[in-house]
DNA sequence: CTAGGGCCTCAACTTAAGTTGAGGTCAAGG
DNA sequence: CCTTGACCTCAACTTAAGTTGAGGCCCTAG
């Protein structure tokens, strides 16, 4: 049994079939079809979905995960260079989103209870210069909500 | 000059006026009208905009700023003790979302090269125990996706 | 008087990552 | 033969946090 089929993947991997079709569409993953149209995926399709799942809770949006995954193989397993090159620079993303948290938190802990909440003088409340570079864009959002509606 | 019209408070805040309009209609936010229906506020909402700000940086929805910004006067500026209280808790959660992504990190710093993605060894492939609590669910988009927008 | 600026409302659109449902096919089992 | 289960497609819906645009009001300056 060297292929398997959606329900299978899904099984494996924890992931809906609907979203499993979804990455498809995006790009993600791909599959071949069965003479009555039946998505068959290769094994290594598991590994594949396992390094989207460990992206997207790095925050890392689809898009950002699919031009990652873009030149890794889709037929052949993901090699242990390939994942060493993808996986640093997530760990790198990681590290930035991390300090730039950090940083906030310990502001946040510096001002609690200082009242200081004035416009001018707060580090929280200018805190913009920091956080404009990482914490805007287009990215955040899509990419933190990623990571609160894991909680609901 | 004791109140601000909307356009004063964008300026003042960098939030658009659009956005002000949405966080009255979200209710964390209120004004009152003029005589020709314009929006006027008491001066200490650009407070209250802060905090909203700091809050969505920190990773909250505007729903859970709502929650927390609800049970403080809307009139009244906001005292310590209330700053102390909402600061704190905020604290606390921005704590948590540093360690979930520290620990996913490490995870992969680990596992950097060492190919072992195999869905039953690797502690990444199966840190779902660890990240379900937080990581999944409907609302890891939503959340990050405030933050994304933000850069825009 | 009329142009411009600032503001108002309301509806529709946007992105992300999926989910849900309707309607249809195919193969195996009773 | 007919039902059941697994799968298929396609379109529409969902949430979050806003943005954009149309159509309209009021006040001030030229």
């Amino acid at each position: 049994m060297a292929e398997l089929t959606v329900g299978e993947v899904a099984k494996r991997t924890g992931v809906s079939i609907s979203a499993l079709h979804f990455y498809e569409r995006r790009g993600l993953i791909r599959s071949e079809r069965t003479s009555s149209n039946h998505r068959v995926y290769p094994r290594n399709v598991i590994r594949r979905v396992t390094v989207i799942q460990i992206a997207q809770r790095a925050g890392l949006s689809l898009a950002e995960i699919a031009s990652a995954l873009d030149p890794l193989p889709n037929d052949r397993a993901i090699s242990v260079g390939d994942w060493a090159r993808v996986s640093t620079r997530w760990r790198d993303d990681l590290s930035a989103r991390i300090a730039l948290l950090t940083s906030l938190r310990d502001d946040l802990t510096g001002c609690i209870g200082c009242g200081c909440l004035s416009v001018d003088e707060c580090p929280l409340a200018n805190a913009d210069d920091k956080l404009s570079k990482l914490g805007s864009g287009p990215h955040l959002l899509g990419h933190t909500a990623g990571q609160r509606r894991d909680q609901k």
